[in-house]
DNA sequence: TGCATTTATGGACTACGGTCAATAAATGGA
DNA sequence: TCCATTTATTGACCGTAGTCCATAAATGCA
């Protein structure tokens, strides 16, 4: 399993927004240690309480900052909990290396995504219910989240093409939809997903 | 075409909490417009301004009603909405006849859906999201809007098997997840869906 | 030391979804 | 006619997300 991180520079355009660190004009530096306070908040009142019921108010309590240095951070609590949950997720998406066959590959990789959905899939289910009210989020959340998976799908897809596994004439966007779709729509419909559905889809993906 | 309306004792069972018109002890009657005028508000006001730009105060307001006599009908906004739009969608799924080939059949069954979505799709997502965080809603919107889609999928995709033309190995559910998954994943993401796609989806699941 | 600039804090404020209670109005039945 | 019952209206109320503002504090620079 090796690391791919395709949108690094959408981080760093995203993070100047929200970096202490490196700015050189006169004014208060801001606090080094509230946004980690904060997003350390967010994971741990939103795993316990559940995303709806954390208020704006509790986020802060917790972190010990005023609401106004949450809202100088992030423009909305929905870009504060993905920030604090998936800049982890998003940079550790796991990717499976090149020798791998197809349909083990893919197996493999939903499986990951199914384990993580475990944990944090109430949350994850919240913040796509976020985004469809809040363009702004909406294109963040697809740029961070979505893509990545996406793309790694799309290239695993092609490769298994140049291998012969796959056969050439099938559509690779359309794929990575019905692949993708089927844990979104198995996961906002509250229906279980685990290992066995990861090699159900895979093995419907690959059949011959 | 015909009509298909797997869940008519599920609206039963809603409609009268809903229904004035047969109720036989004391009490002022509802009455009998408010429903449909506020119905009416909802469409209007929803296609005209978005879901999450349209108040309570704008819908009882077109309505002419009072806020109450809105909470008398329905537990929240997205009830009303739902209720509103889906109504007749819902009786009226289109359900192809048992004779058109299984590929044919739900390249038309999906392309009617893209098209209803084209003008409603939106509100639909919005409706998605509101599912997300109200736990009644979303069994109310499972049960009227997506188990009757999924219920006549499968049911294809069953006829399809017994004739032949899908192998009798392919899991019918997770086809069906990965079905219904692509068009959800390509509207809620706010990819186009028409034709094209319907046809390379059908394509997909009935390739030899 | 002083000035411009930026951030942090606390609290007031708006708009909204949803609840609640008081009062009036409309019905069936005694 | 009177009563029990149900609905409609009105307006108060609560909790929330997000904004705004005054004031204080922290920095670079002159």
């Amino acid at each position: 399993m090796g690391i791919f991180n395709p949108l690094a520079s959408v981080y760093a355009a995203f993070m100047t927004t929200n970096d202490s660190s490196k700015r050189n004009g006169p004014g208060r530096p801001r606090d080094a240690e509230a946004a980690d306070a904060l997003k350390a908040a967010a994971i741990r009142l939103v795993r316990d309480r559940g995303y709806s019921r954390v208020t704006i108010g509790a986020l802060t309590d917790a972190a010990g900052v005023s609401r106004q240095t949450l809202y100088n951070r992030w423009p909305s609590k929905a870009e504060l909990v993905m920030d604090a949950f998936y800049d982890a997720a998003s940079v550790n998406v796991p990717n499976p290396g090149p020798d791998v066959p197809g349909e083990t590959a893919l197996t493999q990789f939903l499986s990951e995504i199914f384990e993580h959905l475990k944990r944090d899939g109430d949350c994850l289910r919240s913040l796509v219910a976020a985004a469809q009210d809040d363009t702004d989020f909406r294109d963040v959340f697809w740029q961070r989240f979505v893509a990545p998976r996406s793309t790694i799908v799309k290239d695993l897809l092609r490769r298994s093409q140049t291998r012969g596994e796959l056969a050439p004439d099938r559509d690779i966007d359309i794929l990575s939809n019905m692949i993708h779709g089927a844990f979104w729509y198995r996961s906002l419909n509250g229906q279980p997903l685990g290992v066995r559905e990861a090699q159900l889809i895979a093995r419907d993906v690959f059949r011959q």
